[in-house]
DNA sequence: AAAAACCACGAAAACGGTTTCGTGTTGATA
DNA sequence: TATCAACACGAAACCGTTTTCGTGGTTTTT
């Protein structure tokens, strides 16, 4: 039962033409006449011939595969990325093929090298926690002195000339803190990671431009920078004591929901007592109680413009233009952690 | 500065040597020199030569690719599915390419069609929500009969011969019902799926099986069947008017997120007046106030197996091993949704 | 009737490797 | 000195396509 796949050799033998009227005459070529076209099509149809993508590949330098490199699956804001590039790859007829950093700088680095060596056309990647901290990017600089695409997402550095998108957090996290100080709240906390993200950076950079506008200065009490794993709530509730702020602003999603949580659980009420806005509408932030105000940072969408500059840049090799950087508006998801 | 990759010929050219030598001096072969060898070979690190894959798969007929065809990667599960078999998939230097068929069956048609065409050694699938319904599995039967190895996971189906991994969903279900039944509960509702999916009639199955072993009788007014989107509240909410339940099992996440959230608007408390236990141990279970008891299905494992099965046919495909089905055993996650 | 044009197709190179087999050179053996 | 291994390497086929260029045969032109 088991029928090999049929090749162009196989159909030229049985049909004792020669393997390149074969090729030419499923391509519907011209230069073949009308009855051994319509006998060679025949002959392929019926045995299901499927030309073998790699001896294309091979042929014309062109896999129809692009590389994804991401930190983390499991984060609802990376998947839906995944989802737009796989949209819009998909209806390219591209594959994608998903490669995981686990936020390691070595993991991101030997998935390059893997796929670098003729796997794909071009990567999407958002970088790894540990690639950002380390500030290495060689193994961006290789790939594209290789002459392989690159396109940034999310999280970038401007150490590597690529196509890059992202959304401006800093506004993002600007209008944020002006909702909740226009709700009247002052003593706004945030919630942020170490240092080394630049989404962050530029997320904290919104917040303080938004409490300078208000005339209110920045109050580094304020501010808890948490490790971006093992969140640990008691160090939230001390830090929570020793302000009693009236609005938290978090920069991620899982450390809203924690305030959160760590607010609901020492008796204060959200919104009422303290309104919450987080950053990535996810699920957590939708099925929360209340649900989570949210910076929605509208990854499919990310995810699809990635795709598409990728791809229009493999495909338009020869013409050369320069890299850009497209910057998505983010919006701000009323839900019920803050007032109406 | 652009540096087109490096070949065998280019070596060749440059040392003035033959392209065979070249590829016999890189693989350490015994037939060349030490002297050959090591100038090769010096020569190959300088120029950073790597060989390209494209090439080394249609020779030997193995791309080192695995395809991934999966419903949905925004849930949960899956993500977990996913990180499991890239993380042994990549060990072995296998790269992992996702196609999401969105439940739907023409898609999971079209990627299989894109992939099965040399591009990838085997599939990992779980069946789209489309093909379930319709029970047109022909797709598969091609792929198989091409001698594509295919492992099943999770949403399976007994009309494909070839190697499966999945939960025993009926013990799943079955555990979970007998803790509510052990906690007092009698009332208790079953929040379900359409029944086109064969993990969801298991999992009604292990429920039904739970209230007999307790002399209990299976009363269909206590089981409601949603569409796997759009959940409807108001639905959920009149079917629960219309039982009082004192205990929830959901055959998901979600619907069990969603029957806590009625639940508690109508003033109850969880679990004091109604007990709940969904399936999937996601962050919505985690992080969901109570946080919800629910059946951990060990998704991380599992595509761990998958991805193990299946490289280990790819690699052994000259020995005729039967198909196996590996079954995962569930372990219910108890929270706060639950007592004590 | 000879030259030109055209048609329909085949041979072969190319993509970048792997691998089998053959061969010229060297040193040891008889 | 003739014979024979052993050694070190090269030629060529092969994987399955695409594509350029050539060619034999028929038809059209002058």
């Amino acid at each position: 039962m088991l029928k090999p796949n049929i090749t162009l050799k196989h159909i030229a033998k049985e049909l004792d033409v020669s393997i390149s009227t074969v090729s030419k005459a499923l391509k519907n070529s011209e230069e073949i006449s009308r009855d051994t076209k319509e006998k060679i099509q025949a002959f392929a149809k019926l045995y299901n011939y499927k030309p073998n993508n790699i001896a294309i590949s091979l042929k014309n330098k062109r896999t129809k595969n692009i590389g994804v490199i991401l930190p983390d699956i499991v984060h609802h804001f990376f998947t839906t990325v995944v989802r737009g590039i796989e949209n819009y790859a998909n209806a390219k007829g591209y594959n994608v093929i998903v490669c995981l950093s686990d936020e390691s700088f070595d993991k991101e680095v030997i998935n390059m090298e893997m796929l670098a060596n003729g796997s794909i056309d071009g990567f999407i990647m958002s970088l790894s926690a540990g690639t950002e901290k380390k500030k290495d990017f060689n193994h961006l600089k290789e790939v594209t002195d290789q002459g392989i695409p690159i396109v940034l997402f999310d999280r970038v550095t401007d150490a590597i000339d690529c196509d890059k998108v992202l959304i401006d957090d800093m506004q993002g996290a600007y209008n944020a803190t002006k909702k909740l100080l226009d709700e009247g709240r002052r003593k706004i906390a945030l919630l942020t990671t170490e240092d080394f993200f630049s989404v962050s950076r530029n997320r904290n950079k919104g917040y303080e431009k938004a409490l300078k506008d208000f005339g209110l200065d920045l109050d580094e009490n304020f501010v808890l920078r948490l490790p971006f794993m093992d969140i640990d709530e008691n160090k939230i509730s001390n830090f929570l004591d020793g302000i009693h702020p009236d609005a938290i602003l978090s920069v991620n999603e899982i450390f809203g929901i924690y305030g959160m949580r760590v607010i609901q659980r020492k008796g204060l009420r959200v919104p009422e007592d303290v309104s919450i806005i987080g950053f990535t509408d996810g699920l957590l932030a939708k099925h929360a109680n209340p649900s989570l105000t949210s910076v929605a940072q509208h990854g499919e969408k990310m995810g699809e413009i990635a795709a598409k500059m990728l791809i229009e840049r493999v495909e338009n090799e020869n013409e050369e233009v320069g890299y850009s950087t497209k910057i998505i508006e983010p919006t701000l998801i009323e839900r019920d952690s803050t007032n109406n």
